[in-house]
DNA sequence: TTGAAAGCGGTACCAG
DNA sequence: CTGGTACCGCTTTCAA
């Protein structure tokens, strides 16, 4: 390692190996026709100063960065620190770098983020986009740059997607319930609708009802939140004073089902013995519950990561990869019980 | 937003605005001495035409890139993701950005990532380096990197710090335990030995003893663990095998904090009434323990990341920030109580 | 097989 | 106050 005000070039091993820069180049990239003989004496050199390529000014010239924008919501939240560490490893294999971006963040916005690295370059973006930025993500398609949303999506904008089928989660979250006896099912959704996916798990709940022949009044079975703790915890109050008969409640997360336990366990319920809970997503504090591993819908994060970043490596080869709908799964834990 | 393709450089502004790229150049960055006609001129025809800048040839030419590296280990542990998450908002605000590096990657160490960075002209790096590195670390300040270590640190390196006082925090968790009038304490330590900050836990609990005048066989009461989950568990189980009189534990992390309590509970000890347990980190779901939330020691997690950004950016411009040692605070929820 | 030179998109120096 | 021009470090086209 040289110092960093002096560093070695090309031109330098040039130098040393008396011949021209170009030779040079090719031999570190191992790349056209040269005497093995120039060739390993050029690498020879380069190894003996320590050389290290200028990534920027190979940039610059191949118009490639090798890096790619990854920009999430919630860094703080365990679920997207899981997926963005996955497309790390995969960055990695192939000498990609991650520039990060955090949606939520209190300076900048979302599409803050994407601009920066839009100048910056990045050989693509992978980002799970509010969707409600549709003239913004419709806009910057249309200048080329490989883009995959995961997560959410923005309908009709021209780019794919890598998204879990969150209407068939709510349906396995509730099909659990009711095989386990429930009748009488508490929901907790979103309280704003521009959210499709977040919808879905409704949808999907409410399939399940009606195959299996029940009907709620959803009305009063139905408890719009913000999904957090908090928000969780004001619904579940408000559907057991609503519903004093319900045994169970489906929340739309895991955030909101931690809120929900608690204020079943402070109304003097027992989970799951006197009512079942089921969250969505399986966060890392889902299963690290101590007395109540929640059961859950599992997102495929295993998946996500590694996925997310083989479609944008196509994109970005040209290819036209297909949008994915990946299935969730249903974890079993210690929240819910027969009825 | 022009196509990917075929960008908008300062040439064509130059071109249009019938001046040369130099002034484009001084009117973009709002330097030198231009009529105001010229400028407001060129930044109009620059608005026109969308201009983005390319930062990458900008840095190629400043020997800036405006990147900072950070390589933090655990990227899915909440409270590395906190850090980081304060990081961004800070180099947002100064127009930095973030290129990330996992240092617990299975494809790359942590060596990897910092070489990468360097490759790619970050001007500096903020990381929680791993002490058996000294060599290579060493080497790497010898190229005049900045680059600001946090959390953890190399002794007699050249490199400025950022830490918490584990030793106070050690003995704030245990002097929190006497207070409450236990006397016979388990700790759970780290069975390596390379992390001097985790040692320093241990070195707090012993002075918190010495000075309440308890003098603890230390052979029975300190159990080394990996400080996971499991090994926080197996850990309680062995010491409440060998000290059934037990009444508190104070655990080097919260992780096994978690593995502890389900421990006691296991064996058919109520936490806190039979037997108090403390953490150490304060990570998420320490306070989000549905029925027992962690009392644990808080690491200044607001403060580590914009902190950690102050002292970077000050050595990047040149300056010689001292080494910070943050005091950690003792955050009693619902795990400890009277003996 | 190899060298010279142009150029990627900016900035900065030096004339004018 | 402004324009020409060299240059950052690398790749690539064109000749030799």
């Amino acid at each position: 390692m040289q110092n960093t005000q002096n560093r070695i070039t090309i031109k330098d091993i040039a130098k040393r190996a008396n011949v021209s820069p170009r030779s040079v180049s090719l031999a570190l990239n191992n790349e056209g026709r040269l005497s093995s003989a120039t060739r390993e004496n050029i690498l020879k050199i380069a190894k003996e100063m320590d050389y290290q390529p200028n990534i920027l000014a190979r940039g610059l010239v191949n118009q490639k960065t090798y890096m790619i924008g990854v920009v999430l919501p919630y860094l703080t939240n365990s679920f997207f620190t899981n997926i963005i560490s996955d497309i790390e490893e995969r960055c990695l294999a192939d000498g990609y770098d991650i520039l990060l971006g955090n949606s939520s963040s209190t300076i900048k916005s979302e599409k803050g983020s994407i601009e920066r690295m839009v100048n910056r370059r990045v050989d693509g973006i992978i980002c799970c986009p509010d969707p409600r930025y549709f003239e913004f993500y419709n806009k910057l398609l249309g200048t080329g740059i490989p883009l995959i949303q995961i997560m959410t999506h923005i309908k009709g904008i021209d780019a794919k997607s890598l998204l879990v089928d969150d209407e068939e989660g709510g349906f396995l979250a509730t099909n659990h319930l009711l095989e386990l006896g429930h009748e009488k099912i508490g929901f907790v959704s979103f309280h704003e609708d521009y959210y499709e996916e977040i919808q879905l798990r409704g949808q999907g709940f409410r399939r399940a009802l009606v195959k299996n022949g029940i009907s709620l009044d959803l009305e009063r079975f139905e408890m719009p939140s913000d999904l957090t703790i908090k928000g969780g915890y004001d619904a579940a109050v408000k559907l057991l004073q609503k519903n004093p008969d319900i045994t169970a409640i489906f929340s739309s997360t895991d955030l909101a089902a931690l809120g929900v336990i608690e204020a079943c366990l402070d109304v003097g319920k027992r989970v799951p013995e006197d009512i079942s809970v089921v969250g969505y997503d399986d966060i890392d504090f889902a299963s690290l519950q101590i007395r109540y591993p929640l059961t859950t819908i599992a997102q495929p994060k295993d998946q996500i990561g590694a996925l997310a970043f083989e479609m944008l490596k196509s994109l970005i080869a040209g290819n036209q990869p297909e949008s994915i709908l990946l299935k969730p799964e249903l974890v079993v834990r210690k929240t819910t019980g027969q009825k």
